[in-house]
DNA sequence: ACAGGCTCTGACCGATCGGTCAGCTAGCGT
DNA sequence: ACGCTAGCTGACCGATCGGTCAGAGCCTGT
């Protein structure tokens, strides 16, 4: 592996864990065996390393959630949860940046990119939910799907099982979003 | 109010929204209208400025979360169900803290403390649901409910009325929790 | 009038932050 | 043998970090 992906995954886990600003280039760089020099030789900033790190992830939930662009999900529903669930589980750590970190990055390009795509993804739920009530199901499904899987080590649960975790966060939040978009 | 008071309310808010290391005691102070060392004459250190912040939900939660010690809720689970949803609803700044950086503020001894109350919470649902899916029901209900109300702002939600909130949250929340305990 | 404590401040400290820069080294094409 | 480039490094920079300290201003009890 080159030292430049080694960089970037290594990156992801710190920021991911300890947080953005928490994480120094000097922590980065010791993690690596490698100097601070070599970090900001690979990646022109800090940024732009967050940049490499969670790029990808931000790159395949514009993909993911495209099909909402549209008049709705109709019958096409299970299969954008089911991708919509593969996709937490393949980007957990960038999906935990999002989640935890989303609001306190503004003002860095990339995160807002990421807003953005958040902020489209809820309002295409307000807009097709009926009630407050069905508003808070969709946050609740979404986020606390997103948040589970995140967190979900430190709270002692278990979530090796990747196939089984799949099927019971696709049935969880099936039913959440169960009264949505069923017109 | 007293400048100790205002100065916690700032550094919480400050804190919550910003992050704890992303928050300078010199900003806290600005923001206060107050010199940085005045900040440091009223609390002793960063650290102890958010021990001061977050103490007080840290109490009112683990009283919350007291009567889960015994052996089960019983038929007491829909007024525990109000306790936490009133605990969220209040110390919504201190629980968007727990959610989003519980796990990044590991060694400072009050977010320690917090972590071990939300590890029993878990501890207690682990023990109490019979499969992998009703303990991630567990999961999403407390920490999508917790998440939702946090952000919910950043997704453009509209939480002001708080009753239709409360009412809201409780139902959902009563669903998710069904399979659990109902021995 | 005066002494003492409470509140607050600016000057200052060492450490660390993100970032720059000149230069070292190994490999490769010619 | 030569020069060029990619990869990497230590020394260094200004800014900012959390924290210390001596002292100013003010209010109160005596």
């Amino acid at each position: 592996m080159s030292t430049q992906e080694e960089l970037r995954i290594i990156a992801l886990a710190e920021f991911a864990s300890a947080g953005y600003s928490a994480t120094s280039l000097q922590r980065i760089a010791e993690l690596a065996s490698v100097s601070k020099s070599s970090v900001l030789y690979h990646f022109a900033s800090k940024e732009h390393l967050l940049e490499a790190a969670i790029g990808p992830a931000i790159d395949r939930m514009e993909a993911v959630l495209a099909p909402l662009e549209g008049t709705g999900l109709g019958n096409e529903r299970r299969a954008f949860l089911e991708g919509f669930v593969d996709f937490l589980l393949e980007y957990r750590l960038e999906v935990n940046m999002f989640i935890n970190q989303g609001s306190s990055l503004v003002d860095v390009p990339v995160i807002e990119r990421a807003n953005t795509v958040v902020a489209h993804l809820a309002e295409f739920f307000s807009r097709n939910s009926q009630s407050l009530e069905e508003n808070m199901r969709f946050g609740i499904a979404l986020g606390g799907a997103a948040y589970m899987l995140c967190t979900a080590h430190a709270l002692g649960l278990d979530v090796t099982p990747a196939t089984e975790i799949r099927a019971a966060l696709i049935t969880i939040m099936n039913e959440l979003l169960a009264p949505v978009s069923t017109t």
